[in-house]
RNA sequence: GCCGAUGUAGCUCAGCUGGCUAGAGCAGCUGAUUUGUAAUCAGCAGGUCGUGGGUUCGAGUCCCUCCAUCGGCUCCA
């Protein structure tokens, strides 16, 4: 039998090591560093500790704080440390789960007679950073189905025990450091002693296994670092996301605002806002119009019937707004809370054939949605928005070409506005929730088929998300984060066969036979809201030339060359450049001031010299001094800067 | 909707353990100043302290209700 076993690193090199050899020993035999940051590992692909002796051939990755699953096991493991404190400080308590998740991490916990404020998290905090200095190690340990239940029946703890109800004997591992004990299925750092600096972030309600049905536990934020230092950095650059919030962004910018008076969640956009927004509807509206797309319009209110048939009155129209009532005895309306079965309407209204499809039917369709008061969320998540809409009928055969045009739409609007970074996201049903959808499942079937078979034909990286569709069909999201990274979805394109079976419809084929046309449902930008929000938060309010509301601010050093600031303003407009001038009595240290506060893109001072030379001065926002230059060559800088802007995709 | 927190002038904030007519800066208005690359000076005005109730001799400060906002959960056609 042998006593060495070989180890392949993700280098390439095999070390031979002895048989029952540890991830940490393996570390050491390369460099004293290395093993000191060793945090986890993996071993044929499956995380263990790095205390794990190993014991046979295999391939071993060498986690550290560098690495995304360093972090989660160092993460993870602050989770084990922050249930130690709790249990400690308030006797009792029953834990629950307590993973690792993108930045940092949380614990669920059911405190029972006890409760917890933020007012308590530093104590908390304190108490964990005692415990990590005690260096105790982490012990994973195999423990049998029936000890493990047993243990946890003595607790009284019903979430554990079910939790272990689910688990396979055999595979049940429980985690042990200093005197306390966990189920666990591994993924540490070594000893807690690496813990160095805690901060919990916040506290929340969580559903036990997130069913709004369950018990609401509460559930402990945190994040944790091997240096104080990290820490410092972490808070700073929450800090500097902060200063991003489209919220405290739009109202500094004069974007939009809200009245408590008009309602929650009904946004007002303001001068400044709209002019963004209507310039985002023109460049999109502009994309449409070459990709085939044909305008509609249709009312804000139709009639309860109409949701009826589509299956939405069904779904949501107990939770939405409620019927509008006429002088008509029985009469009732609803506002609309979403455009397709009025654009079902328009496309009822004639006969088709087979040759006049695919029918493109776009529309800025604004929606009334009743969103749960505690979901609304600045821009992002309102009551009132702005699709910006369309539906394709097409023939089957034609589908996938059509869910490719659409994509291309989605991603050449991305492109456009800079967003790079982004998920695609393929939402399917959950199988095991048939009540949650409408249709025949065979239907269902083809159109996830046809979703995935063009996201792969366009080799987008997507997950699958079970039981994200909507209740009448797949779709294909696109999500992107804001500022604090959480994620939004912005473009979404949906595969439907389930609305026109129920709005009939038809149209003639070939075979003189009346066929069902499928229909795609389509919003690259999502909402205008959502995607203005998260525009926002990406260029933290200095957005692209070609969309800026004000492109320029010309400032006068005093009133004596008004006269000329206006000639170069009526230039400027004649070249279809967006100017303002600020004429007021102020010094010019504070007009540049404002105008930098503002975010304009370029700032044209001015004075004496310009009006006897005809030029203007040109400061870019930031401070850049571009000097001075006539008015043709300003004009072309500006005109070149935008063009090469939208150029870049 | 649920858990936790917050709510003082248009904005950012001060107001200690309840105690006289609630303060400041910026923004606003009026006047002076006519200015060269991130805040000119002076004066004035502005708040029923989110709402409604309660405790108290006395509430911005303590308690309750509701409303709105913030961080999560759930939801998201």
């Amino acid at each position: 039998m042998s006593t060495t076993i070989a180890i392949r690193l993700p280098d390439g090199a095999i070390k031979q090591m002895p048989k029952g050899s540890t991830p940490f020993e393996v570390a050491q035999s390369i460099s004293e560093g290395l093993a000191r940051a060793v945090i986890s590992a993996s071993y044929n692909g499956t995380t263990i500790e790095a205390t794990t002796p190993l014991q046979k051939d295999g391939e071993l990755v060498l986690f550290t704080w560098n690495n995304d699953q360093g972090k989660k096991a160092f993460w993870h493991s602050s989770a084990h440390l922050l249930a130690q404190a709790l249990e400690q400080m308030y006797p009792g308590i029953k834990l629950t789960i307590g993973p690792a998740i993108d930045s940092g991490f949380y614990y669920d916990i059911d405190l029972g007679e006890h409760s917890i404020s933020e007012k308590d998290l530093p104590t908390i905090e304190k108490r964990m950073i005692e415990l990590a200095r005690g260096k105790h190690a982490f012990a994973l340990r195999l423990i049998s189905k029936s000890e493990a239940l047993a243990f946890y029946k003595a607790a009284g703890n019903e979430y554990k025990t079910e939790l272990i109800e689910n688990l396979d004997d055999g595979t049940i591992t429980f985690c042990d450091h200093d005197d306390f004990t966990d189920l666990c299925r591994g993924g540490h750092i070594p000893n807690t002693g690496m813990i160095k600096a805690v901060k919990l972030t916040n506290i929340a309600g969580a559903y036990w296994r997130g069913d709004e049905k369950n018990k609401q536990l509460t559930r402990i934020y945190g994040v944790s670092f091997p240096k104080q230092k990290l820490l410092a950095e972490h808070l700073e650059l929450l800090e500097e996301a902060k200063k991003r919030d489209h919220r405290k962004l739009g109202a500094e910018l004069g974007l939009f605002t809200f009245s408590k008076k008009v309602g929650q969640g009904l946004p007002l956009w303001l001068p400044k806002g709209a002019a963004l927004r209507e310039r985002l509807e023109q460049f999109l509206r502009k994309a449409q119009t070459k990709a085939g797309y044909q305008q509609v319009v249709t009312p804000h209110i139709g009639q309860k019937e109409l949701y009826v048939t589509s299956g939405h009155y069904e779904k949501y129209g107990a939770d939405s707004f409620q019927p509008i009532n006429t002088p008509a005895e029985g009469e009732e309306f609803l506002l609309k809370p979403m455009n397709c079965p009025h654009h079902c309407e328009i496309y009822n209204a004639s006969p088709w054939s087979y040759r006049d499809l695919p029918i493109r039917l776009a529309e800025f369709g604004t929606v009334y949605r009743y969103e749960q008061s505690g979901e609304l969320h600045g821009l992002t998540r309102v009551r009132g928005f702005t699709q910006d809409d369309a539906h394709i009928f097409c023939t089957p055969e034609q589908l996938n070409d059509e869910f490719m045009g659409v994509i291309n739409l989605v991603l050449y609007v991305f492109n456009a506005l800079g967003f790079r970074d982004f998920k695609t996201q393929v939402s399917v049903r959950n199988p095991e929730k048939p009540e949650k959808y409408i249709g025949d499942i065979k239907l269902w079937e083809k159109a996830e088929q046809a979703i995935i078979e063009v996201a792969d034909q366009k080799g987008l990286d997507y997950v699958v998300e079970t039981g994200e569709a909507a209740f009448y069909g797949p779709k294909l999201d696109f999500m992107v984060k804001d500022a604090l990274g959480r994620s939004w979805q912005l473009g979404t394109i949906q595969v439907d066969y389930n609305l026109p079976e129920r709005f009939d419809l038809t149209y003639k084929g070939n075979d003189n036979e009346l066929h069902r046309p499928v229909m795609i449902h389509r919003a690259p930008f999502g909402s205008m809201e959502r995607f203005v929000a998260i525009l926002i938060e990406h260029t933290g309010g200095n957005f692209p030339l070609w969309l800026n509301p004000t492109q320029v601010q010309l400032l006068c050093v005093s009133e004596k060359h008004e006269k000329y600031a206006k000639k170069v303003s009526k230039f400027l407009e004649n070249n279809e450049i967006r100017a303002l001038v600020d004429d007021r009595s102020e010094t010019i240290g504070k007009k540049i001031r404002e105008a930098e506060m503002s975010k304009v893109p370029f700032m044209a001072i001015i004075g004496e010299q310009e009006a006897a030379q005809e030029t203007v001065s040109i400061r870019a926002h930031g401070g850049n001094d571009l000097g001075s230059m006539s008015l043709a060559s300003f004009a072309d800088l500006i005109r070149r800067q935008a063009a090469d802007e939208i150029k870049s995709f």
